[in-house]
DNA sequence: ATTATCTATAGATCTATAGATAATGC
DNA sequence: ATTATCTATAGATCTATAGATAATGC
C-alpha cells in the first residue's frame, strides 16, 4: 500500500480520520453548529446531550471538545447567528421614518425580523425563548438584545397608534409575539412564502390602527425599501 | 415526653415526619406540582432535576415516588391542567354564533384562552411550547389539542375575513400566537390586567379585518357573555 | 395497620480532561 | 510539526427501586 493510500480512500484533509470514515460536509465546526440547532430546537438545550451532538455529527463526543470550550460555547454561537442580525439594522430602518413614515418602517422591520427567524437553520429563531437557554448566565446579553428589538416596536407602534386605545398593554410585546408566529409556521414543517411574510407585515399595522387603503401603498413601498438590508 | 409528643412538635399529619420538619401548605400532592410548574418554567423540563424538585418541596428525592410514579407523570398533570381549560369550552363558544356572529365568538374565545393563560400557576401555559416537553412521547395528546385550537381560531377568521388577503397565512396559527404574548407579558414580571385582555381580543379582531366601530359593540357585548364560561 | 416519609444505593448517563494516534505538510 | 481526531476515564449527577422507619388511627 503506497504512503498516499488513507484507510478511508478518502485523502486530503489533516487529523486522524473518523470512526465513521465520513467527512466534514462544511467545516467542521459548522458541522457541529448546524446538528447542534437541530437537536437544541427539537429536544431543548439541556435536553440534548453533547453525545447527541457528536454521534449526528459522526465524531466521538470528546472531539467536540477540540472545536468548542464546552457545551454553552455552542449554544453561544448559535445565539449570536440569530439574534445579531435582527438589532444590526434597526436604527438604520427607523431612519426610513422621515422619508417614507412610520407604517413604513414599521412594515420593513417586520418584514426583515420575519426573514431573519425564516431562514435561521432549523428554526434556531426560538433558542432565545427557551427557558434552559435564558438560564445559562452567558446569556444576559441576548436577553438584552430582545428587549431593545421590543423597545424599537414599542417606539415606533407609539407614532402609529393612540396609546389610551391599547390601555396599558405594550404593544412592543405583542408585535414580536406577531412577528415570532413565523417560528409557529415552521414548527409545523410548513415554510414561510413571500406571501405570507407580507401578511404577517399587514397585520402587524392592523393592529396598530394602521387603516386598510393605507396598508397597500406601504406594502409597495416596503417591498422596494427592504432590498437595501438583506 | 409523652407519647402524643412528636419531635417536630407538629402533630396531627400521619406519614413519617419530613427531614426539614416543614409540613405540606397543601396536599403534598400539589405542593409537588407547584414547585414543578415553577421549575419547569424557569428552567425547562430536561434542565429541572426530581432532586431539584423535592428540594423546593422539602422532602427527599424519592419521596416523589410515592406520590408519582415517574417524572412525566408530574409533567403529564401540569399539561392537562393547563390545556384542558381552554378546549372544553371550544364548541360551547362557537355555538354563541348565531346569536351574536362570529366576531362576538372569537372576542369571546380569546378573553378566555388569555384568562386560562394568565391564571395558570407559575406561567405553566409555556410548557406545551418547549420543545423537550413536546418530544415526550406521552404527550402528542396535548399536541393534538393544540392542533383542535388553531383548528377553532381558523374556522372562526374564515367567516370574518376574506382568505385572498391573508394568502396561505393560516390565521389560526397567527391568533394563538397573539393570545400567547400573555406568556411574554408574565415572563418580563408584568400582570394581565382585564384592559390588557380586552387590547389583546381587539387586536385579535382587527387582524380579521373586523371594523374599528363594530370592535366596541363586540367588546361589550362578548364581557357581558364572558361570565357564562368561567 | 396505614400513611408518608426516610436512607441507601444501583445503574445509567453526562461533561470534561488527559494523553495516544493517524493523517497531512514541510 | 501540525492538525483533528481517537480511546479511556474521572467525577458528578440523574432516575428509580428496595426496604426501613416514624408518625397516626383503629
Amino acid at each position: 500500500m503506497p504512503a498516499t493510500m488513507t484507510r478511508t480512500g478518502r485523502p486530503g484533509v489533516p487529523g486522524r480520520p473518523r470512526h465513521t470514515g465520513q467527512i466534514a460536509t462544511g467545516s467542521a465546526r459548522e458541522d457541529i453548529l448546524d446538528h447542534a440547532a437541530c437537536l437544541f430546537t427539537s429536544r431543548g438545550y439541556a435536553g440534548t446531550s453533547t453525545r447527541d451532538i457528536a454521534e449526528a455529527v459522526g465524531i466521538r463526543q470528546s472531539s467536540l471538545y477540540y472545536h468548542f470550550a464546552d457545551k454553552g460555547e455552542i449554544l453561544s454561537e448559535l445565539l449570536d447567528q440569530t439574534i445579531r442580525p435582527m438589532t444590526d439594522k434597526v436604527k438604520e430602518i427607523e431612519g426610513l421614518a422621515a422619508d417614507h413614515g412610520w407604517a413604513t418602517v414599521l412594515y420593513v422591520l417586520v418584514l426583515l425580523d420575519a426573514h431573519t427567524l425564516a431562514v435561521a437553520p432549523h428554526n434556531a429563531g426560538m433558542l432565545p425563548r427557551l427557558p434552559d437557554v435564558a438560564r445559562q448566565p452567558l446569556f444576559e446579553r441576548s436577553k438584552a438584545v430582545r428587549r431593545e428589538l421590543i423597545d424599537a416596536y414599542d417606539r415606533i407602534a407609539s407614532h402609529l397608534t393612540d396609546h389610551k386605545r391599547h390601555h396599558d398593554l405594550r404593544l412592543g410585546n405583542v408585535l414580536l409575539q406577531l412577528v415570532e408566529v413565523v417560528v409557529s409556521i415552521r414548527r409545523t414543517g410548513d415554510t414561510l412564502t413571500d406571501t405570507k411574510r407580507h401578511a404577517i407585515a399587514a397585520s402587524a399595522l392592523r393592529i396598530c390602527d394602521v387603516h386598510e387603503d393605507q396598508i397597500w401603498t406601504v406594502a409597495i413601498t416596503a417591498e422596494r425599501l427592504v432590498g437595501q438590508f438583506t
